[in-house]
DNA sequence: GTCACGACGTAC
DNA sequence: GACGTACGTCGTGACA
């Protein structure tokens, strides 16, 4: 949200405070320091600058009070907020205080003798704007409203609300010069404007559309329709024209306007630390940048971690974790955490004490704790009711702690997926960043781990003074994390998703990758064998149709070939050039056989390469791969899977299932997979309530041929091959937000064909119509879309000027409550199949999700119980206006449980 | 050698 | 540009 980049217009914000004060003081019910001073507005109002400031980033900032600010427009009508009473006891020994907090934020303070905020404000910003300023005015009063245009916007930084001309014409279908006359028209009880009686919002916008404005209005009475209206005016000619005159800004007072005093500068940390900490503004000053006058280090500015190097030191930091009744854990590992040893834990306990417990340092002298030692000492405090334990990426550690036989309460809090709620659509959430962005804190650099490759060493070489700041400062930033990252967790609404879906699955997610699933080498192996006597063949006949050989892998080669030297028809091109890929190529074989060999060499290598010789590797000693999840890497809510990722192994091609066939059960056991039927598609008929679609679902009939007789208008059992593949297709990209045209290239049939099926689509299912337009509208307004459970994703560029840009972000947004949702459901079947599997005793294991997929190993005897078990807990897991239905398939392989 | 990136293809 | 969400492999070119 930077508003200054270079070459850009300096922008100015302008600070409505007067209003702000008593907007705080009234949304702070009650706060004041220990002594009792009241600070209810001073905190309200400082937060809010600290918001602004930071989000809005200016170049130029002011702000302006009321200053005996009745007196002008008392000289207009004498009455002017005259029933307006002073303000209330408890606010006025703020006013000073309010006044030391500006001075502190460094912030120049504008006011006029007589005149309220809002006419010097109306003044800067008109003048600002002629000296080529954008200008942003920070304010909730909807009577700045008449000074909006194209350089002067407003913005409310309690609602994160931006106004520009077109809010306004959309929001009141006025102009926003006509605010004045539209306030003139309806009066303000509040600050004593009168009104002409009769006229309410409606009217006076009514009146306003016809007549452009007060003036033109009164000129043009006769004019007036409606009789009562007609004679009100009339008989309020002179309020009306005085009523305008009060709300009219002033923007000619003689205020100074050298702009270069308004530069903003940094605020006064030291000053604003010692009069936060005064106020008792605990939480402000921990927001604050670190100081900068020390290095941005942890290490200068934090208590140096204990290395715990005996039983003792662990017991007694130990005690005091528990007289805290906190405990954040950061595991010091390196590698796959299923894997890898734990090599030592940072430690951290409210009140800024780090600690460090060495485990597995390969240094002179160094004696870490036993397993045994260790798991006394820590069981009981991870067993403890009271104690909360804090961590970043708690899959890891639990994969860490579990084979020292250590399991982490139910209740642990997790920074990292706090973290992801908020924000599922960045990239990371390392601590490192979200210490530097919350708590301005810069963690030490992590070690290179490249270098420490090259040199042949790892973390455990190191000595344990060298990483105890790097996972102490961790621990104790995860610490302080958790407090802020909660509460605006609570604010967000997400508690819920937190504490009773992400947080919980952990544990199951953890067992899933420790378990692993079993994967026949030897038919990997045969398949690989096979497939590469095949790829070796086609590699001979793509050189005799080439007329030469050469790296069919390289698409710059396999360019060239068809484009320079067989000429053929460049049908697509990509950043790099002419696109070589599978669409293409299909359309190429018609004139030449190259393409399609390619095509199959390209289909079989790909699977060799990634499939059948990548997977081998990673098979473990007993027989098993397991892959990792990700719990944050999606925008949406689902999981992603990776080293390996089992969550894309083929399925749609023959050869794609024989790989399915190498994903074996243990001897005497079976594999069960359950996957919910068009998933979805049912929740997309749930949240549009189409009752064309709520029928077909609840009749159970095929929907992809329902569809197609909707839309073909023939009986269901005249559908035709072709026709239910169109309307399947369509199905399954009206929730992805599909267009004309990709329809038309994914059917090979004509756009206008595709554009004609899209349309009688959307006259046949209007409930889904106004979905998808009520998401896009209702997304643009509050700038975030959420599934039925309340998961939230910010969009940011439905407002793009650039419109592929923006229309991407639409189908994104269209698409996120579906799949989300989706994910949301699968994740909660999840944790109550795993609790009822434990709760009825059953020896089956959950090996793998799959986005609407979950596949099992069970006893043969255990199958058909848990074949129940599981369908009921899938389709139990939560009511919607369609069944949900769950196929569930069994045997040895993969491929068989489908 | 290592890294980052783009193109491509697999899944749901 | 044209249908959403992921991850892995390969080739390529920049850098050490």
């Amino acid at each position: 949200m930077a508003t200054q980049v270079p070459g850009e217009k300096p922008c100015l914000v302008l600070i409505d405070a007067s209003g702000f004060i008593f907007r705080a003081y009234h949304a702070i019910i009650s706060l004041s320091t220990s002594k009792g001073v009241p600070t209810n507005a001073v905190y309200g109002f400082t937060r809010m600058m600290l918001k602004t400031l930071r989000d809005l980033e200016p170049s130029h900032v002011a702000l302006a009070f009321d200053k005996d600010s009745r007196l002008g427009r008392q000289k207009i009508d004498p009455n002017y907020k005259a029933n307006r009473e002073g303000p209330p006891d408890d606010l006025i020994p703020q006013f000073a205080l309010i006044r030391r907090v500006v001075d502190v934020l460094d912030i120049p303070i504008l006011e006029m003798e007589g005149w309220e905020a809002d006419d010097v404000i109306g003044t800067l910003a008109a003048k600002a704007e002629a000296q080529g300023f954008s200008v942003l005015v920070v304010t909730g009063d909807k009577d700045f409203i008449q000074i909006v245009d194209e350089h002067i916007r407003l913005f409310d930084p309690m609602q994160d609300k931006h106004t520009a001309p077109e809010d306004v014409r959309q929001r009141l279908g006025i102009e926003p010069s006509q605010m004045r006359d539209y306030l003139a028209l309806i009066g303000d009880a509040i600050d004593n404007v009168p009104k002409v009686p009769g006229i309410g919002p409606k009217t006076a916008v009514e009146l306003i559309r016809e007549f452009g404005d007060v003036e033109n209005l009164l000129a043009r009475l006769d004019e007036v329709k409606k009789p009562k209206i007609r004679e009100a005016l009339r008989a309020n000619q002179e309020t009306l024209r005085m009523a305008k005159q009060l709300v009219t800004f002033k923007t000619d007072l003689p205020v100074e306007t050298d702009f270069h005093k308004l530069i903003r500068r940094p605020i006064k940390e030291d000053e604003a630390r010692a009069l936060f900490s005064e106020l008792e503004f605990y939480k402000l000053i921990q927001e604050m940048p670190a100081p900068t006058t020390l290095p941005q280090t942890l290490a200068a500015s934090r208590v140096e971690p204990e290395i715990l190097r005996t039983a003792e030191a662990l017991g007694v930091f130990l005690t005091r974790a528990r007289t805290e009744g906190r405990l954040a854990l950061i595991p010091a590992f390196e590698g796959l955490p299923l894997t890898s040893p734990l090599v030592g834990l940072g430690l951290a306990i409210a009140g800024g004490a780090t600690a460090y417990l060495p485990l597995l340092h390969r240094v002179l002298g160094f004696e870490g704790l036993s397993p045994d030692a260790l798991r006394e000492q820590l069981l009981p405090v991870l067993a403890a009711q009271e104690m909360r334990i804090v961590g970043h990426d708690l899959k890891a550690l639990t994969l860490l702690l579990g084979p020292l036989g250590l399991v982490l309460p139910q209740g642990a809090d997790d920074v990292e997926l706090l973290s992801y709620l908020l924000n599922p659509s960045r990239r990371e959430h390392a601590l490192t960043d979200l210490a530097r962005e919350r708590l301005r804190l810069e963690l030490p650099a992590p070690f290179d781990a490249a270098q420490a490759r090259r040199a042949g060493t790892g973390l455990a070489d190191r000595t344990p003074e060298e990483v105890a700041f790097a996972y102490g400062g961790k621990a104790d930033a995860a610490l302080q994390l958790l407090e802020a990252l909660w509460s605006e967790v609570e604010t967000a609404g997400l508690t819920k998703l937190a504490r009773e879906m992400e947080m919980p699955l952990v544990a199951v997610l953890s067992r899933m990758e420790r378990t692993g699933i079993r994967v026949d080498l030897q038919a990997l192996q045969g398949i690989s064998r096979h497939v590469d006597a095949q790829c070796k063949t086609l590699l001979v006949k793509i050189e005799a149709q080439a007329g030469k050989a050469f790296n069919v892998n390289s698409n710059a080669q396999l360019a060239q070939v068809l484009y320079e030297e067989l000429k053929l028809p460049v049908l697509k091109r990509n950043k790099t050039g002419p696109s070589t890929d599978a669409d293409v190529l299909e359309k190429l074989a018609e004139q030449h056989p190259l393409p399609s060999t390619v095509l199959e060499y390209r289909t079989l290598s790909k699977l060799k390469s990634t499939y059948l010789d990548a997977l081998g590797p990673l098979i473990d000693a007993t027989g098993r791969v397991h892959t990792t999840y990700n719990q944050t890497g999606t925008a949406t809510g689902r999981l992603s899977s990776s080293d390996p990722n089992l969550q894309n192994i083929p399925i749609r091609t023959e050869i794609g299932r024989e790989i399915r066939r190498a994903f074996v059960a243990d001897p005497g056991w079976l594999l069960i997979s359950a996957d919910y039927s068009q998933i979805e598609l049912r929740l997309l008929a749930h949240v549009a309530e189409d009752p064309g679609l709520l029928d077909a679902f609840g009749k159970d009939e095929d929907v992809h041929t329902r569809t197609a007789a909707e839309v073909f208008a023939v009986s269901p059992a005249d559908v035709l091959p072709e026709q239910r593949r169109v309307a399947k297709m369509v199905n399954f990209g009206i929730a992805y937000g599909l267009s004309a045209h990709g329809l038309s290239t994914r059917l090979k049939i004509p756009v206008e064909e595709a554009r004609s099926v899209i349309q009688r689509y959307f006259e046949r299912y209007g409930g889904i119509r106004r979905y998808l337009d009520e998401t896009i509208e209702k997304a643009r307004r509050t700038g975030s879309v959420e599934t039925l459970f309340g998961r939230r994703r910010l969009m940011t560029d439905l407002h793009s000027r650039n419109r592929n840009v923006a229309q991407a972000a639409e189908r994104a947004a269209i698409n996120m409550p579906i799949q989300g949702t989706a994910a949301d459901l699968i994740k909660l079947a999840m944790l109550k199949v795993d609790s009822e599997l434990t709760r009825a005793g059953l020896h089956a294991r959950m090996l793998l999700q799959v986005h609407d997929e979950l596949l099992f190993e069970a006893p043969e005897e255990e199958a058909t119980r848990v074949e129940q078990l599981v369908r009921e807990c899938m389709m139990g897991v939560a009511q919607f206006k369609v069944p949900l239905k769950v196929d569930v398939g069994m045997g040895h392989s993969w491929a068989d449980a489908h």
